[in-house]
DNA sequence: CCAAAAACATACTAACTAGTATGTTTTTGG
DNA sequence: CCAAAAACATACTAGTTAGTATGTTTTTGG
């Protein structure tokens, strides 16, 4: 029972991999069992279909991992807008796994997806709302420490951050490069202030 | 030479729209020609291939088009932040082209496209940069009429603001619901608000 | 009007797709 | 240890894909 487990998580881990660079529907799982060396048969012995393995990428991977990867959160002692900062600045300039080519893997399985497969979306809103809730808790405590204005949306603002990191994530492969990841950057910090 | 470049128009349009509800890889020529009603021999010969067709999309009819949905720009005695909102708002809520549950053809086009076909990606940097452009523009005449703040980067915001349409456009298909639109209207307002 | 070119039509192909049928090997629990 | 189940392997299928080969029809300019 171990060793097939760990087929399983390769077969996850790897796709996974080939759905962030090539997206979904053109990654075939030829490709997939060419990468992996697994065979056709394993394949289907562990996922009943390509769209089973898809969610269980959605829901065993990237919802634990997507977390932790912005969960480097709260310091303590820092500024919940520096906090905030601090986190899509590591994200955009810090993380050694996402490309600016590639963008961001949620962003991208929801665009091609979403409107195709409910089961995506549902699972995929599920892990978005994950990270909004998380963001949105640092706003709030920040409201109540009286670091952040009061006026202030949290779940408001934090649909806007979101979006605006979605967003550059699309720059980012328009214009193959990181100097809009900084100018957003920039950007954002300003925004943020106007939230003190 | 009239009929011909009817057809070519015709294929054009119907592979845009299905091209936008369903992706560009997975929308097949076998689809295209059985909605136009066009046969095989006929698209070949007024595209050499698929890709010949994708690039024409972008530059001749997504390149007029948007700007067109994007300028409805300056109405006089408008305060430019004003017109910025109007904008996307119109876009946003007052567009029924486009569907929530389909995003941004031009976003949509960059996150598939964009890391994997040159041509496309450089095509629709040049679109997008039209539309910054015409967006900068207006920030920049704000500056000098000193409707907008002077330590205001125009170029910096308004990519702020294009991501963060963008992204809300992935959000509406993530919850398949417009309710993300308003709430991100909501906190734009506060946005630019910020930029006075 | 009429030949040449432009525009369109039909039938095919080779490569690829997700998935299945039918095995063999490996692991597991009594 | 050994049968049964789990895990994996191989060969196939039916459908789809972009693109081509080879036509016929329509338009155009002299």
């Amino acid at each position: 029972m171990k060793k097939a487990a760990a087929t399983r998580l390769m077969i996850l881990e790897k796709a996974f991999e080939l759905i962030y660079t090539k997206g979904y529907q053109t990654t075939s799982i030829d490709e997939i069992i060419a990468t992996t060396q697994v065979t056709k048969g394993a394949f289907f012995y562990h996922f009943k279909s390509k769209d089973e393995m898809g969610l269980a990428i959605i829901n065993e991977l990237m919802k634990t991992g997507m977390v932790h990867d912005y969960l480097q959160a709260g310091k303590e002692n820092e500024h919940p807008l520096d906090t905030i900062y601090r986190i899509f600045k590591t994200l955009l300039l810090g993380n050694n796994f996402l490309k600016v080519a590639y963008g961001c893997p949620a962003g991208n399985f929801t665009q091609e997806m979403a409107p195709w497969n409910e089961s995506f979306r549902v699972a995929l809103a599920g892990l978005v709302d994950q990270l909004l809730q998380l963001l949105t808790d640092i706003l709030k405590k920040g409201k109540k420490a009286g670091l952040v204005n009061s006026k202030v949306h949290p779940e408001q603002a934090v649909l806007m951050i979101m979006s605006g990191y979605w967003g550059i994530r699309n720059f980012g492969k328009l214009y193959n490069s990181n100097d809009c990841y900084k100018s957003y950057l920039r950007e954002l910090k300003n925004y943020l202030h106007s939230l003190r």
